[in-house]
DNA sequence: ATTGGGACCTGCTCGC
DNA sequence: TGCGAGCAGGTCCCAA
């Protein structure tokens, strides 16, 4: 599931294709996860592609910006300009996107692009298995405001282990079910929330405000250090997983997941055996002899 | 106020 | 072999 090393990822991806390109048309084929009318974006022009937190934000020429979140199995596929009638085919099966050509099973949405001067220049796909994803069309002030009503980015500078700290403090939840609070910190989402926690050595189901400052501290550095690695390897596309970037490839971190869906292997730092267990109805994955 | 649980969705896996 | 139940999970919404 896109967390932020994968967001980020695909942004860094539309970041090199979008900006200069217009949008010819968009065609909506579930309304449901872009309820206004495809004309309203006809015609801008990209300036630049944002993120905070696992949300997505294509700004406009008008200072418009089309605000996306992936959920679950969001996808946003490129692809270059093609003959017409053609599809798009990969070299590699793109996962739950309906086999290896676009428009699959899976698109909801297309967005037909043209360079400065009117030209054909490629399709944007959004493919989204289970619908959870949504596209929304928002003012420059209410995207600010949207943005204010996330917590602090978890690879920007605001997030410091005094900033967890204090988030930790304010809470008696299960740690782990607080780091992944969007409204605290945003970002963390269930693979980096084990992973982290894993590497900090925390039991994820400490009150949040049992944890010592050291302890903040040692966690931020681990929700840093996982979601930089992750990052470097282009995000994780775990089993199941339907994240891939921009141009259709998955990414790598998954070799180098610790707990997540290793139920019943073995730690990787000690004797014990990965545990799953249920928190805040969400699966958990921690190793009970090394995390305290 | 905080917290827990169901709903939203689809495709895949599993058991009968 | 075929079918239905169960499961996965980010976020919102409602209820206790």
């Amino acid at each position: 599931m896109p967390e932020l090393p994968e967001v980020e990822t695909i942004r860094r991806g539309l970041a090199r294709i979008l900006p200069g390109k217009k949008i010819r048309w968009v065609k909506i084929l579930a309304a449901k996860q872009f309820p206004q009318p495809a004309a309203a974006v006809n015609g801008r022009t990209i300036v630049a592609v944002k993120r905070k937190g696992k949300q997505l934000a294509i700004v406009f020429d008008n200072k418009q910006v089309l605000l996306i979140h992936l959920k679950l199995t969001g996808q946003l596929v490129y692809v270059p300009r093609l003959q017409s009638g053609q599809r798009a085919v990969f070299g590699h099966p793109i996962p739950f996107a309906g086999g290896d050509s676009l428009p699959g099973r899976s698109t909801r949405i297309i967005i037909s692009l043209a360079d400065a001067s009117g030209h054909d220049a490629g399709t944007l796909f959004f493919n989204d298995v289970r619908m959870f994803g949504w596209l929304r069309l928002l003012s420059e002030k209410d995207w600010r405001q949207a943005m204010a009503e996330l917590g602090a980015d978890a690879l920007s500078r605001q997030f410091n282990a005094a900033y967890l700290y204090k988030v930790l403090q304010s809470s008696r939840r299960a740690v782990k079910v607080v780091i992944m609070d969007q409204q605290k910190i945003s970002g963390i989402g269930n693979i980096y929330a084990n992973e982290a926690l894993f590497r900090a050595r925390i039991d994820p189901r400490r009150p949040a405000n049992s944890l010592s400052r050291k302890e903040s501290e040692k966690l931020c550095q681990a929700i840093k250090a996982v979601l930089q690695e992750s990052l470097k390897m282009q995000g994780t596309s775990a089993a199941d997983d339907a994240y891939i970037q921009p141009d259709g490839r998955p990414g790598r971190f998954q070799q180098k997941l610790a707990v997540y869906q290793r139920a019943g292997q073995k730690c990787l730092s000690c004797s014990g055996t990965v545990k799953r267990i249920e928190l805040g109805g969400r699966g958990t994955f921690f190793c009970p002899q090394c995390q305290k």
